[in-house]
DNA sequence: GATTATGGATAGTGAGACTCTCCGCTATCC
DNA sequence: GGATAGCGGAGAGTCTCACTATCCATAATC
């Protein structure tokens, strides 16, 4: 496993040992090893018994786990998966797709109960009136069953009402993210657009939205005059 | 500090011992335990030295802490912050805002660097076109220049052209979340909806998200009949 | 009156993400 | 050609997190 589509560099390429590795990514020694011994880095090319190049496809995968990483706050087991799967020219773009999505979020399972079924079918009805193409128990139908049933747990199943407003935030989205990865014209470069798209477009959101609040949350009860607050 | 605001009750209501907690709210009675030593929990009215009550308030507040631990993925430190501001009476609302949104995203620091200075001025320019009343430097404002940087230095800086597509699917969004806010009445009732808006309302779109790629992936390449993927 | 549950305290666990140390070898500078 | 810094590889150690287990003396329940 692992080793493939990394570095696609010929021969005559700037390669480089692994401190220069490290200054460039910005990542220590240790742990580049470490992501070496864990499978999720390959390893560099023995140059000698005991001395190794790496290249710019080392660099460039080195970047991408931080990002998901520290960004994307996927975990590691996460991380790998998903760069397997990326690296498997076999894989098809939307079980990529697919394999990120679904390391996402945590929940796991969501223990059953009534609400777990009554969130089933809300989801399952939603689905319906927007004409959405999608299994209602796919992982994604399922972490949003797991949300609502966790709302209404909460005490707080009123904010489900909002699902339809969500959904038609979530449309033009949806569409721009195909739209910019259907621009990638090779395979690697699509796949990985995939994961980071589809990871750090989260994080995109997630931070606009909570601009997005600070802005309407001062329109709504903050002075006439445009004065600002750095509250959210 | 805690054991203000949790239970609102009376005498005459329904008080357990913390087996039938453990039952109603699924969560074991070590753990129950754990989350009282922690501050997470107020500890029940002690009825003897070595026997105590638990009422719904604690049920509810039981609740939350699992949805925001399980869906929400908050640390219980974070939660700890989180419900503390709750049940402060002398926070300002959108200082709870500020709270919860602070601790949802882990990107503390996003190392310095050219790509961050960069994303900041690129924030700091999205504010200004939108005319959203918002310091750039606000922690929603650092934590988007932080997925900029990191978008860049991954090598798909070509993602962040989609911002304002972005950014007009939060603004609708964030407006839901205010207006839901709202209607609440009681101050408790009201913080407590802003925080499960932030955190659950994240995790709803992105599951929301997901589905609408999967839609959209089933009519961009998928067949024109009405079949349907579970890939995402 | 035996069994089970409880509150409180201390200690232990297992996963996750590193980090440290050691080894014998290699590259590099003077 | 010798000192010194860097290297690849492997194992063990560390730190945080979210629990989990154990113990004890007392209380509730049958």
């Amino acid at each position: 496993m692992m080793g493939c589509g990394v570095g696609k560099s010929g021969k005559g390429e700037r390669s480089v040992r692994i401190g220069e590795l490290s200054r460039r990514s910005g990542v220590s020694v240790a742990t580049i090893k470490f992501y070496v011994r864990e499978g999720l880095l390959p390893p560099g090319e023995l140059t000698s018994p005991n001395q190794a190049s790496y290249d710019s496809g080392h660099e460039r995968r080195l970047k991408l786990i931080r990002a998901l990483l520290d960004v994307g706050g996927l975990s590691l087991s996460a991380i790998g998966d998903v760069l397997r799967t990326i690296d498997d020219p076999a894989q098809p773009v939307h079980h990529v797709l697919g394999v990120a999505a679904k390391r996402i979020t945590a929940i796991e399972g969501s223990e059953p109960g009534p609400e777990l079924d009554d969130a089933r079918e809300e989801v399952a009805e939603l689905l319906e009136r927007r004409g959405w193409r999608v299994e209602a128990r796919s992982p994604a139908g399922e972490a949003l069953a797991g949300v609502l049933a966790a709302l209404r747990r909460a005490g707080h199943g009123g904010f489900c009402e909002l699902l339809d407003d969500y959904a038609s935030a979530a449309e033009p989205v949806a569409r721009a993210d195909l739209d910019y990865v259907g621009r990638r014209v090779a395979r690697e470069d699509l796949v990985e657009s995939v994961v980071v798209g589809t990871v750090l477009g989260e994080a995109m959101f997630s931070a606009l939205r909570r601009l997005a609040h600070v802005d309407a949350s001062a329109r709504a009860y903050g002075g006439e005059q445009g004065e600002r607050d750095g509250g959210g």
